[in-house]
DNA sequence: TCGTTGTTTAACCGTATTGTTAGTTTTGAC
DNA sequence: GTCAAAACTAACAATACGGTTAAACAACGA
C-alpha cells in the first residue's frame, strides 16, 4: 500500500495549499488533483467529497493553532511577562502560518451553516487559555500590578494586532510604499510594537 | 427612461449586497438578478459584464471610506485629541459599514492581478491623511508631548483594532460566549478600548 | 398611426466543476 | 504463478454559471 499512501499524501498537501489560498468555495478539486499530479477521480477515491477533504485540512490547522497557544502561558512569572510571552508566541505562530488567519476568517464569514460547524472547532481548544489568562489578570489587578482590563479586551487586542499584521500586510505595503526589504523589517518591528502596545495598556 | 432607471438601481442595490457578502468570485450574477427582480440578461444589458458591475460598487465603497477619514484630522487641537478623534471616526465608519473591511480584505487577498488594480484605488485617497498624521506626530514628539512612534505603526494599530472588532466579531462571540446583547455592549466598549489602547501607547 | 428608439424576455451557447462508473493495471498474499 | 483486492484511468453525467442573441414589447415624438 506504499503507492496509495504516497498518492493520499500528495493530495493532502496540494489540498492544503489550495484551500488555504482560496478557501473552500473557490478551491477547485481539479486544480488540487493537477497540483498533486494525479487524476481528479483519485481525490474522490481517497476522500469521497471535497467537503470531507476540506474538513480534514481545517481540523488539522485548528489543532495546530490551539496547540501553539496552550503551552505558552505558565503562571510562575510576573503577569506582564506572561502577557508578553503569550502575545509573542501568538505572533510567531501567525508568522509561521501567514495564510491561516485569512483562511479562517473567510470560512467563518461565508455562511451561517458552515460557521456553526467550524466555529466551535476553532474556539473550544482556546477556552483553557482564555480562562487561565482571566484568572491571572484578576489576580494581578488585585495586587495592583496593572491597570484593570476585561479579559476579552486584552485577548481581542492581542489577536487583532497580530492577525492584522499579516492579513493587512498587502494594504500596508501599498499605503506606506514599502519594498520587500521594508516589509521584512515592518513585520519584525510589528512583533515588538504589538507587544509594547498591549503592555502600555496594562501599565499603571 | 423612468422604467430603465428603476431597473438599473435595483440591480445596483442587489449587486452591492451580493458582492459585499460573498466577494466578486463567489457572487452570482444570476442571484443578483433574482434579488433585483429582473432577468439576468438585464444585468448584462445595463452593465455589460460582472466585472464592470463589480468595479462600480467597489469604487463607490472605497470613495466612502476615504471621505470618512479625510475630514476628521484638523491640526488645531492637541495631538492626542486628534488621534482619538481619528480613531473614533474610523471606528464609527467601520461600524456603519461592518461588511466592508472583510469585503476589501477578501478582494485584496484573492489574486495578484486584481490586487494591482484595486489596491491603488483604495490607498491613494488615504495618502493625504497618512502624511498629515505623520507631520503632526513628529511635531508632537519634538515638543515632548508623546512617546515617539513610527507613523506606520500608529496608523496600522488603529486600523487593526477597529477593523478586527467587526471582522473578528463572530469568533469573539463564540469564544467569550456572548449573546446578542453582550455583542452590542462589546462593540460599544471596543470603541473606547481601542482609543485607550492607542493613547496609552502614546503617553510618556 | 407610424416608426424609431430604448427596454425586456426567453432561449441558447460554451465552459467549468463536482461527482460517478465501468473497466484496466498493479500489488501482494498464498 | 494465481487470484483477489487495491489503485488507477478515461470517459461520462449533471449542473451551474457568465455571456449572447434574436425577437417581442413599450414609449413617444412626428
Amino acid at each position: 500500500m506504499g503507492r496509495g499512501d504516497h498518492t493520499e499524501q500528495a493530495i493532502l498537501e496540494a489540498a492544503e495549499a489550495e484551500f488555504l489560498e482560496k478557501g473552500f468555495a473557490l478551491a477547485k478539486t481539479t486544480e488540487i488533483a493537477r497540483a498533486a499530479g494525479v487524476t481528479h477521480a483519485m481525490l474522490h477515491y481517497y476522500f469521497r467529497t471535497k467537503e470531507k477533504l476540506f474538513e480534514r485540512i481545517f481540523r488539522e490547522k485548528v489543532r495546530l493553532l490551539a496547540e501553539s497557544l496552550a503551552a505558552t502561558f505558565d503562571s510562575g512569572r510576573p503577569f506582564m511577562e506572561q502577557v508578553a510571552a503569550l502575545a509573542g508566541a501568538h505572533f510567531d505562530f501567525v508568522a509561521a502560518n501567514p495564510c491561516l488567519p485569512m483562511f479562517i476568517l473567510r470560512e467563518i464569514h461565508l455562511n451561517k451553516e458552515r460557521r456553526e460547524v467550524y466555529l466551535p472547532l476553532l474556539v473550544a481548544p482556546l477556552q483553557a487559555t482564555i480562562s487561565e489568562v482571566g484568572k491571572q489578570l484578576e489576580a494581578a489587578a488585585r495586587r495592583g500590578e496593572i491597570r484593570s482590563l476585561r479579559t476579552s479586551d486584552l485577548m481581542f487586542s492581542i489577536a487583532s494586532l497580530n492577525v492584522m499584521t499579516f492579513v493587512g500586510l498587502p494594504i500596508a505595503k501599498e499605503a506606506f510604499g514599502m519594498d520587500d526589504e521594508d516589509v521584512r523589517q515592518f513585520v519584525a518591528q510589528r512583533r515588538a510594537e504589538n507587544i509594547e502596545v498591549v503592555l502600555s495598556r496594562l501599565r499603571k
